[in-house]
DNA sequence: TTATAAAACTATAATGGTTACAAAGATAAA
DNA sequence: TTTATCTTTGTAACCATTATAGTTTTATAA
């Protein structure tokens, strides 16, 4: 089975109905964990989609975060950034070079939702900021 | 000593120069912990002072933020949302009626910056989403 | 297969939050 | 008082995102 037919799977999870579009646009994601803009992930495909339009990979992502196949971070100011990985993990953000950073080794009681009876929590976002290794030449 | 000179000497104690307008914008936000937006505050204070300008809302904004005196939180997609409560708490968003609460009761451990040798952490930010007691009528 | 309806895609325009810029005003130093 | 610096202001520009309407594709059913 190829990649293609596995992401048609994987979208069916999530309620999605694949299309050539979309399953690109979540196959960009899944082998680019970079946390990519709207804008990167255009450009990277549209010259091999010819007709593909801005507004389609818009329309994609609000949908795929929607149905809960992808993670919307906000850790970005200026642009909205996108995460295929919705397993439980957080963000670091350099301010200096922009690269949004997985935080995976991290207690899982920090993605715990806690039972507050005034609030019914649906999503948690844990975003760090600061500056990388890259940046700060300590590594 | 009035409540204008009171704020004064904090924005001091954060090597922010006092003036009218900041002044008031400070007063503004330790008066209204609902984490108001740059327009929230602007249609606020403009009738008390008709020649503020929003430009000077976000030039202070963006001032007590880089000077550590106010947080700037991203958990509103749609708007930037301010808080001078610095100390350790985390937000919580209705996704229906948008507003923005305080969560203070969590464990302090959530706040602890991890000790990453790639990553100089400067700061976090815990953000929880999903529908407040007034919203699902359980409260 | 063909006709019809629904869904998805596309291009363009509009929206709206934020920043850039330049001029005017206020403050501080000499 | 003069000069320099900082702050404020209004306008214009920018740019990410959404709205809209038309086109294309896909699904349904006769």
């Amino acid at each position: 089975m190829n990649n293609y037919m596995q992401i048609h799977k994987y979208l069916k999870q999530f309620d999605i109905k694949p299309s050539v579009q979309r399953t690109a646009v979540m196959d960009y994601l899944m082998t680019h964990k970079t946390h990519p803009t709207i804008d990167e992930i255009y450009s990277t495909l549209s010259p091999f989609m010819p007709t593909l339009s801005k507004t389609t990979i818009y329309n994609t992502l609000n949908l795929f975060v929607e149905k809960g196949a992808v993670l919307h971070l906000s850790i970005d100011e200026k642009n909205a950034r996108y995460d295929a990985d919705i397993s439980n993990h957080a963000h670091f953000m350099c301010k200096r070079c922009g690269k949004v950073y997985d935080l995976f080794d991290l207690k899982q009681e920090l993605f715990n939702k806690p039972q507050l009876k005034n609030f019914d929590i649906h999503s948690v976002e844990i975003s760090y900021s600061g500056f990388c290794g890259t940046c700060t030449g300590m590594n």
